[in-house]
DNA sequence: GATTGGCACTCAGTGTAAGGGAGTGCTAAT
DNA sequence: ATTAGCACTCCCTTACACTGAGTGCCAATC
């Protein structure tokens, strides 16, 4: 049939994206009058119509009742972010915001919530940034105190100055005098290693000889293994800025806000789909029910991952409707993630 | 004039009583046919109306427009909590849920959390609880570790487990063997003492002679009061189910949803209001207005207190529609109360 | 004097009908 | 391949009438 072969020519194209750009500005289905005049291109109404009828058949964009104009499907959003979309130039307000923000020198979690402030304030939209994760970490000292019933209290301090703690349940009853010594001794030799170079270090400990060492260095190195066994530490984000998807209608239908602001109490939905983005670097964005959650059905994501010592160590996005400014939140968002990724920078951020 | 005679003689309460039970159930504007029947008193639907004629111009209750029925104002709302209302026992199986969820023997962190969330899973609405006050907590360890530039970032644990951490600036630099010198002096004599104690006590020491403490004990002293030196450990609370609050018709204005969140959020106005209920004891209520904050205009509160070894030191309760079930939701929040004070008691909480 | 029945009135909500507007699909002409 | 024209569809608004619920007031009744 004649339509295939002309399925996807550089017209087409070129109508979609201006179809895309008009109804993310106006939230008003695109008709063809509006597109005659809106693109360069010098077509006749008539002429979109029959070129918007292909776009249609190819699940491009939609009808959302006979009578009213088009409106992009999940598809077309995603074709046009793929090749279609001109990114826009950062707002020197917003970039001059930005640095401010995040040339501060203070705690990753200070931080993290800045970013995400910012995201929030800036976007309009809600902002999520993921705490790093512990790769990054690196320990500064350890502690430990006796709690009843063979339970040890673990306190931990990581980087500069952020503070873990921790339960443990050991095999048998410590005191204090004993934990004591087991964390001068861990902390004269884990101290400064990174969280994961710790617990491969313990480990391997633990699988050799454990004949050249005495019972409380056993017992110390035990306890580490018990610390730092596994992955648990449950990853985290700092949200902000939720209350502003109120705002959008869109997202009008009560349920779907409901449901949204659910997923956003609960985390594990939103982690998972942060963590996928946390395998790729650059930018990433999920439109719509691409992210495979029912709560995002209607919004979109975009994320970036950022890196420290140019090593991926967490990300941050925003939260919106799927009809949003793609061409501004995407260079928004890679600007962001670069410039926490160096505020996180030791080297740079200790003063 | 005759109406002042017969103001608020028993009839036109209990029609009032009746007409907001009705309300509250329904959520409709009570006329007065059905008030006319509802009631126990055998009157006819003409009474009524001059009964109710009267409660309007007392401002107890309201009109939304001309011929719907009436709808209990905030001083409607008042005089019925105040005086008309009669308490329903708690629902066995609601008991039930609150007995299991707040008898397992946890720090006061989960339990805090474990209340909040009963709260608003039992209530459908959103419930509030907050940390305990800080003259309940006591020292159990403190620690101080050197940051860079004068900073000596201090951990010190509360209770069984509970894990605080601050920074402070001192006026000189110090070593990590004189701050752990410090630390170890600083729990020999105040491990055990409540924190307000603690305070109190590093400034007695502070103000009288300084000649018989060497300057390491001088030093430690001065970073203990650096530690505890004001309240602005600021209080915190901590929230569940506000999703729940999506739900409700009359919060159903995009706006007053959004404010609400908002304050939910910046949580000053919640911690101010609850703060005020933390002066009283037993049950207190806000209804619309009263609260004083425009965030919660068409909510009321319903909190109470709770007591540790008869000491007030946090307060509960519950955030939901101006037209709630009072008279289930008041005993739910006194018992909901009482245990978590109970469950508080480190008497009985320790295993 | 309190209570009640009756009546006129008000007002939100609903259903129906008509007209306008925006947009489409199809066809025939260019 | 493109375009103009036309008939058609569907949403939205306005208008109008109608209903039902409820009120206020007045006069009759107990």
């Amino acid at each position: 049939m004649r339509k295939g072969t002309r399925n996807l020519n550089e017209r087409s194209l070129q109508l979609l994206k201006t179809l895309v750009e008009r109804y993310i500005s106006d939230g008003q289905p695109v008709g063809s009058r509006v597109l005659s005049t809106d693109s360069a291109l010098n077509l006749s109404p008539a002429t979109i119509r029959n070129v918007m009828a292909d776009l249609e058949e190819l699940g491009l964009i939609h009808s959302p009742h006979t009578s009213a104009g088009r409106v992009p499907t999940v598809s077309g959003y995603r074709l046009f972010v793929d090749s279609l979309l001109t990114v826009k130039p950062l707002d020197t307000k917003e970039l001059a915001r930005l640095y401010e923000g995040l040339s501060e020198n203070e705690d990753a979690g200070t931080m993290i919530g800045v970013a995400s402030r910012l995201i929030a304030d800036l976007t309009k939209m809600a902002g999520v940034v993921t705490l790093p994760r512990r790769e990054l970490v690196c320990l500064r000292h350890i502690e430990f105190l006796p709690l009843s019933h063979k339970r040890v209290l673990v306190i931990f301090v990581t980087n500069e100055q952020e503070v873990h703690n921790k339960v443990i349940h050991t095999d048998k009853v410590f005191g204090a005098s004993e934990l004591q010594q087991a964390g001068a001794y861990l902390n004269s030799i884990y101290c400064g290693h990174s969280l994961t170079a710790v617990r491969a270090a313990v480990l391997k400990e633990l699988q050799t000889d454990q004949e050249r060492m005495n019972q409380a260095m056993l017992d110390a190195i035990k306890m580490a293994q018990l610390t730092f066994e596994s992955d648990n530490e449950k990853d985290d984000y700092v949200l902000a800025g939720e209350t502003n998807l109120m705002g959008f209608s869109e997202l009008s239908d009560r349920n779907h806000l409901k449901k949204l602001f659910e997923a956003f109490s609960q985390k594990q939905d939103v982690i998972h789909l942060l963590d996928q983005s946390m395998k790729a670097e650059g930018v990433q964005i999920f439109i719509g029910e691409e992210s495979g959650y029912q709560a995002f059905d209607h919004c979109s994501l975009v994320t970036s991952s950022y890196s420290v010592n140019d090593e991926v160590v967490g990300v941050l996005g925003v939260i919106g409707p799927t009809r949003m400014a793609y061409e501004k939140i995407i260079p928004f968002i890679d600007v962001t993630a670069k410039l926490l990724g160096a505020a996180l920078n030791p080297k740079t951020s200790t003063p």
